[in-house]
RNA sequence: GUACCCGUAGCUCAGCUGGAUAGAGCGUCGGCUUGCGGAGCCGAAGGUCGUAGGUUCAAAUCCUAUCGGGUACACCA
């Protein structure tokens, strides 16, 4: 319907002034109507009439050419074409679907990229939430989606880490590692790491013993030793962190196909750097390998550092070629804070000289950091962080304070909520006592919300519901207004996928559901001599909070 | 220093491919419950959209400058 109407005013434009021009339908206030142009004002200076008389040659066309479909036109203001459509149209509406413009396409999602050996903070929560949400709009436009994960299970965090581990084990001792409970390990690796990157900066002997062990690392790695005593830590170590990432990501509700560990990317890259090397794309510089950006505007970076090492350029590069031999995707979206932006510039800017199609086919996409509230910086190296667990703790007591149950999916739709409202660049400032709030525009607002519209299906029994977008009777002011906003709803999730923006699902579904609530704070639905209609239009209103949520990552409660 | 991002109500944020009186939530104050779920609804107070210019019939939105905050700029990830 909206786009048919602007396909009628471009066609009428160009009959009536020979001049094309876009046009663009909005959703004005109701009180001027369902939808408005202001096509007449930005076609006055080309037309050389006054914007009203053009609105009025257009309004007249509209008012021929579509009568099924259109109640009223009316001009206001300095020439604001407005549309109000019959209630059948309006309700026609509903039953238009989201567009699948994703439809067919094979798509590779990178988000969450922890660091084995390190803990989880609120800042993979929060990532990992948003590139989760991202790869659902995705899904729903009708793409194939492979979400992995990039992370490093080597390098200094690693030596770091595992210095500290040979202390509290007084030596290469795997056997003693059994003495940690499983529950207790993910812990006892962030205090390691701590410890070791403190020692790193403050004690010169063990800096030296942690570059030594680094190198081990790397060579365990390549060598693919299992039986040193130190391999073997390593190996163990290093599974307990990934076993602690399955357990964070299915609490959370979302799941990887694939974890790309550097140890796999470093070699590839490597390999590729070199070869690239030799034929002019990276140069050699004091000893190392760098691509030199300043060409594009952009910086120098080191790719290959004087000992031969590949840097995390590399390993990127390594990456970019492993997820194109493994997919051969059609789009590559990563999912990263704000911090890498200019980095990832050059890395992709590197790779385009040598395969250009991958950073055709690339986006990156990049969100702001959670604050504390007050403004303190986290940081893992002093080991003063927020960690994820810390944000879930933090919501599961709000919430039980508030509704004295203990629903982690409740808890959970909370936290996502509260970091999805906003749109993604932006930091986020998170205070345990007010962002996850469990009233207002929140998460739980929502899940009730659709709890209640079940529960009303519920009480009326099985065979009420019509189907709201065949309707046949005049709506009522408050009907309509209802359905006007659900009908918005597929233009909204078009929009958020096309922008890959979650939070305009999040705004929408709150108006939604605000809308809902005034309707049903006036008018009845059972034992009304409407509630036929009405059921339908509740029925409808519950499907849309339950997929609008489901895009979000959350649950949609029957009861809570 | 160079580049990029951000500055909208007391707080946290929408709105930003220019358009009709700048919107929410929280907080503050005041109402609504003998009714289908009150985690709800209604109302009030609260804004020179950082500042100054410019473009335009029209600027929170575009351009320039400036102030303030953040981030990135060679062997960490």
């Amino acid at each position: 319907m909206k786009h048919d109407l602007e396909t009628t005013i471009e066609t009428a434009a160009r009959e009536l002034f020979d001049t094309d021009i876009s046009v663009a339908l909005t959703h004005p206030e109701v009180q001027f109507g369902d939808y408005a142009t202001n096509v007449s004002l930005q076609l006055a200076r080309t037309v050389g009439q006054p914007p009203r008389a053009i609105a009025e040659a257009l309004a007249a066309r509209l008012r021929e050419v579509a009568p099924d479909h259109i109640r009223e036109v009316t001009i206001a203001g300095p020439g604001f074409i407005n549309v109000t459509l019959t209630d059948a149209a309006l309700g026609r509406s509903l039953a238009v679907r989201a567009t699948k413009s994703w439809a067919g396409k094979v798509v590779v999602a990178e988000y969450s990229d922890p660091n084995p050996f390190k803990v989880l903070h609120a800042g993979h929560l929060y990532t990992s939430i948003v590139g989760d949400s991202i790869a659902n709009l995705l899904e729903h436009a009708g793409a194939t989606v492979h979400r992995v994960n990039f992370g490093g299970d080597v390098g200094l965090h690693v030596a770091k880490t595992m210095w500290a581990i040979l202390q509290k084990l007084g030596g290469e001792h795997p056997e003693k590692l059994a003495a940690i409970a499983p529950n207790e390990r993910s812990e006892w690796m962030a205090e390691a790491y701590v410890a070791g990157t403190l020692a790193y900066e403050d004690d010169a002997g063990a800096k030296a013993r942690i570059i030594e062990l680094n190198r081990q690392v790397y060579a365990i790695q390549t060598e693919q030793d299992h039986v040193a005593p130190l391999a073997q830590i390593y190996w163990l170590c290093r599974g307990w962190s990934y076993d602690y990432f399955d357990a964070f990501y299915e609490r959370i509700g979302t799941k990887f196909e694939k974890y790309y560990p550097e140890s796999e990317t470093a070699p590839i890259g490597l390999k590729i750097v070199s070869e690239q090397l030799a034929r002019g794309v990276y140069e050699q510089s004091d000893g190392a390998v760098i691509f030199d950006g300043d060409k594009y505007g952009l910086h120098k970076r080191v790719f290959i550092n004087s000992q031969g090492l590949p840097t995390y350029e590399a390993k990127d590069v390594g990456l970019i070629m492993l997820k194109w031999a493994d997919y051969h995707f059609d789009s590559s979206v990563i999912i990263t804070g704000n911090d890498i932006i200019e980095y990832m510039k050059v890395v992709l800017k590197s790779v385009e000289q040598f395969m250009p199609q991958l950073p055709a086919r690339t986006t990156h996409l990049t969100h702001g950091i959670v604050k504390l509230a007050g403004g303190t910086k986290m940081s893992s190296r002093k080991g003063n962080i927020l960690r994820a667990v810390d944000v879930l703790e933090a919501a599961a007591a709000a919430n039980k304070a508030v509704t004295a149950t203990e629903d982690e999916r409740v808890t959970l739709g909370a936290v996502k909520y509260a970091f999805l409202k906003q749109r993604t660049g932006g930091d986020i400032i998170y205070s345990p006592t007010e962002s996850v709030s469990l009233e207002g525009n929140s998460g739980p607002y929502l899940q009730y919300a659709h709890a209640r519209a079940r529960s009303i299906l519920r009480k009326a029994g099985r065979e009420v519901a019509g189907d709201p977008s065949a309707l046949d009777v005049d709506l009522e002011d408050d009907e309509r207004t209802f359905v006007r906003k659900m009908g918005e709803y597929s233009e909204v999730i078009d929009k958020a996928v096309a922008d890959l923006l979650p939070h305009v699902v999040c705004t929408y579904l709150y108006e939604l559901a605000q809308t809902f609530n005034r309707f049903y704070e006036n008018n009845r639905v059972i034992d009304d001599p409407r509630q036929a209609l009405r059921l339908g239009l509740v029925e409808a209103y519950a499907a849309r909070l339950r997929e609008g949520l489901g895009l979000l990552g959350m649950y949609a409660p029957e009861k809570m």
